[in-house]
DNA sequence: TGACTAACGTACTGGTTCGTACATTAGTCG
DNA sequence: CGACTAATGTACGAACCAGTACGTTAGTCA
């Protein structure tokens, strides 16, 4: 997540209109993750930038398309994140773990965007249905799981009955579970998921799961 | 979920605490699965049950309380299915495999407890924290896990690095992830992870992706 | 430099929503 | 059967909160 500028030179207020919209996205970002949709103040994020509320019903035009924009710009950020990952050097099976790591990692360092990714679905994906960012913004990630299965299969390491859109569900289950669930998990069961003493140990066992699956031999349906 | 008896004998209204508490508690469920704990209306709530606000207070003493104690019996619902389960007969590789689909079908038919859990999630379990009965109601899945990843791997089925809680949170990413969010993933993936014509495939799926890490070699850690 | 517009601020409103004060009735037990 | 209490209903208030009417200033370009 881009963060803004500094003040913008000393004290002296200077009208800076990408600055106000990327300072508003910011802390908006902030207060839905933190307290969900209909828990987020628009007062509240107003109060948080050096701006007013005037302004973000200026530039968003009410806190309903204000969410949307925050999760196209949580959405962009994973997206770019994906294109960078390059693994076509690689063998299926270290581009496969390579790949999980890339979501373990990200889903670990933005738990912010697990959040936002919570609470839209509270809200049954109503916004990134409203938005056409999101709808033509398709996932790099899925091309590179497809190349990577193919070459798998092809050199006959992964069995045949593996599907790309699955994979990803598989892959992101996980990571998406350790970091969204971990306070009622952490409850109940008494261990905290996000501890960073146990991180390097999810993170193999990630790919352990996602490795054995792949080669592991069974029956066809 | 249980739910409330009919309308008590032939139109008459007649005073019954328990079925009134039992009805706030149904359509509290309800109104907090669909809009989160925020977007709740205790107005709402009221409206739809043959009694009034009022009760509500009276019997739960605000909607803090409210929500809580919506928590504790959807819990307990699970819990209780976990308790019927018996797998003392089955081998290792059945007796995982059955109590994943323990867990993949109760979180598929009940998607309002799904949903309750992310909220929580998002107020940071502090609703479960305040809660004597979650607190004191532990998990008899893990100790069934244990007995079963015991015997595995003494008859040599298993590797010995799987642990029970690792294992619960593996199968429960998976089946948790599919129900809380089959929005999101089917608008940007264009795949709907609840289609009952792909319940089996994902059903045997999980089962296949917890045998093959249990039943993988794999360098020791 | 003056006019024009994008960017910004203040103050307010109308509706909503949690919670409660007050009044009432059904069941029960001595 | 009369008194007592658990259970229930009505009406209202006070705070909150999304959104806006109205007014002002900074930058820019002819």
């Amino acid at each position: 997540m881009t963060s803004v500028d500094e003040p913008a030179r000393s004290g002296a207020r200077t009208r800076d209109a990408a600055r106000t919209r990327a300072e508003i996205l910011d802390v908006a970002t902030r207060e839905f993750a933190r307290a969900g949709y209909d828990g987020a103040r628009v007062d509240e994020i107003a109060a948080r930038t050096r701006t007013t509320k005037r302004m973000i019903y200026y530039y968003f035009g009410g806190k309903e398309r204000l969410f949307t924009a925050v999760l196209e710009r949580a959405y962009g950020v994973i997206r770019e994140a994906e294109q960078r990952l390059d693994v076509d050097h690689l063998d299926p099976v270290a581009a496969i773990r390579r790949l999980a790591e890339l979501t373990f990692d990200h889903h670990e360092e933005h738990p912010d965007f697990i959040r936002l990714v919570s609470i839209e679905n509270i809200h049954e994906a109503e916004h990134i249905a409203s938005s056409e960012t999101l709808a033509r913004m398709g996932s790099p990630t899925l091309d590179v799981i497809r190349r990577i299965l193919a070459e798998g299969r092809r050199s006959g390491l992964f069995t045949a009955d593996a599907d790309a859109v699955d994979l990803h569900a598989m892959i992101s289950s996980f990571c998406f579970f350790r970091v969204a669930n971990r306070h009622t998990f952490g409850a109940l069961f008494g261990r905290d998921l996000v501890d960073p003493a146990r991180r390097a140990h999810y993170r193999t066992m990630l790919g352990d799961m996602v490795i054995a699956y792949l080669t592991a031999e069974r029956a066809q349906d």
